[in-house]
DNA sequence: ATGTAAAAGTGACATAAGTCACTTTTTATT
DNA sequence: AATAAAAAGTGACTTATGTCACTTTTACAT
């Protein structure tokens, strides 16, 4: 297998760029930025940080994947997010001075760049557009995480599911979903026998179809209608 | 009764204070913020926002409980959170351009001041710790809410219950938790029947008492192991 | 004080979803 | 290619929780 772990990125042609916090940055910001970044190749299921860690700098995806989940009382994951390419992981531990509340780590291979605590907050603090761009972020995200709480306390599974598949459909463009079973039920808050179970009656609707364990959306509209009720 | 409509506040005395966002304001700063804040009396039930409104500032609680909540498909309400004095409610909207995505409703009367969408952001753009402040806030509650999402998605209803009840005693602080059985169940996110017959089980059990609607938690302890499994 | 509406509480019943104990299939590794 | 290990999937069973249809109690307005 080809050896990737060198592989560089540069700001300035950072492809995910566009669809960053950083999208703002011009190209002499981006190569201020590029200056201070350390690029890596994470392999699946290698962690970026653990829960309980203390943080050090924040993680900007330029390829790849990442779950962040925290754990419940039994040790099982609960996967609050799907992290896809442009976005930056880990900036809310930057602002609070507490160890980290959850755990992050790849479902495939990814190239993550690296931005130091001091570097990135003193980034923040000379630069306007990034920290209200980093204020909105920090009040959308909560205003996401109602509407999660929301359905997690009111719907079904069936509607938590259906929920969850048009969120992942939007996290993989144009892909196909690609989580185990387990994640997938760890998204949804379910046990994994419900969760496939609730798959076939999905696959026997025709709402989605499976290709090996790849999940393809057939339906969007029916899902939408299943995860209303 | 009394018409407390025109109570006036001042920040300067404001017993509230010392627990808010601005607890790190001299006399003069909480003379400007005096100056710019305006001062109301709510009676119980009273909305401070709704949903799908324009925000246009901040809500600082004086005295009072607030609710915080969204409504689910069938418009049910999903309480996510109770707001006590010193609380500022309505900060998470002046960051995004977005209308409102919960309600804000008092639980009993209530002091609150107002404080003007722009006034407000000055404020945070002036004001380096109270802006850090708020980011650390807004963090915080980030945090707070993957617990939330966890122990929705992964706990009991009796161990929801047991779990609503810890945070509650600590927001009516001495007092005794004063909510509805709608209300609560609403927090636990569960049906009232349900949620009546979880407080029967704990009246039981010997772990709370109630004072007509007002529950008095008499075993923290065990709250917090049924909380845990 | 009294009537009315809202809230609290109870009972019976249905079922969504969890658990356990497996088998089968897929995926990696030597 | 063979083997082990992980993931996917199935079946049987239990139960926690929601729903509906009530009664009783409490709180408030006239």
């Amino acid at each position: 297998m080809l050896d990737k772990s060198h592989k560089h990125i540069t700001c300035e042609n950072c492809l995910a760029k566009k669809n960053s916090l950083f999208k703002s940055f011009c190209d002499e910001q981006a190569g201020d930025l590029n200056a201070i970044k350390t690029c890596a190749y994470y392999k699946k299921s290698q962690p970026l940080f653990l829960e309980g860690s203390i943080p050090r700098g924040v993680f900007c995806l330029n390829s790849g994947k990442v779950k962040i989940f925290a754990r419940g009382e039994e040790g099982k994951e609960q996967i609050i997010h799907v992290a896809k390419e442009g976005e930056i992981v880990g900036f809310r531990a930057m602002f609070s001075e507490e160890p980290y509340k959850v755990t992050a780590s790849t479902l495939e291979e990814s190239n993550i760049c690296f931005i130091n605590k001091s570097d990135f907050l003193n980034l923040v603090d000379t630069n306007i557009t990034l920290r209200n761009g980093i204020m909105k972020e920090l009040s959308s995200e909560l205003a996401n995480r109602v509407t999660y709480i929301t359905n997690m306390a009111q719907k079904s599974v069936r509607g938590r599911l259906a929920f969850a598949l048009i969120l992942l459909e939007e996290i993989y463009a144009g892909e196909l979903i690609n989580l185990t079973r387990e994640d997938l039920a760890n998204f949804v808050g379910t046990a994994t026998e419900t969760l496939i179970r609730l798959l076939k009656d999905f696959k026997e609707e025709g709402i989605i179809q499976t290709h090996g364990r790849k999940i393809e959306v057939l339906n969007r509209e029916d899902l939408l209608k299943i995860s209303g009720a």
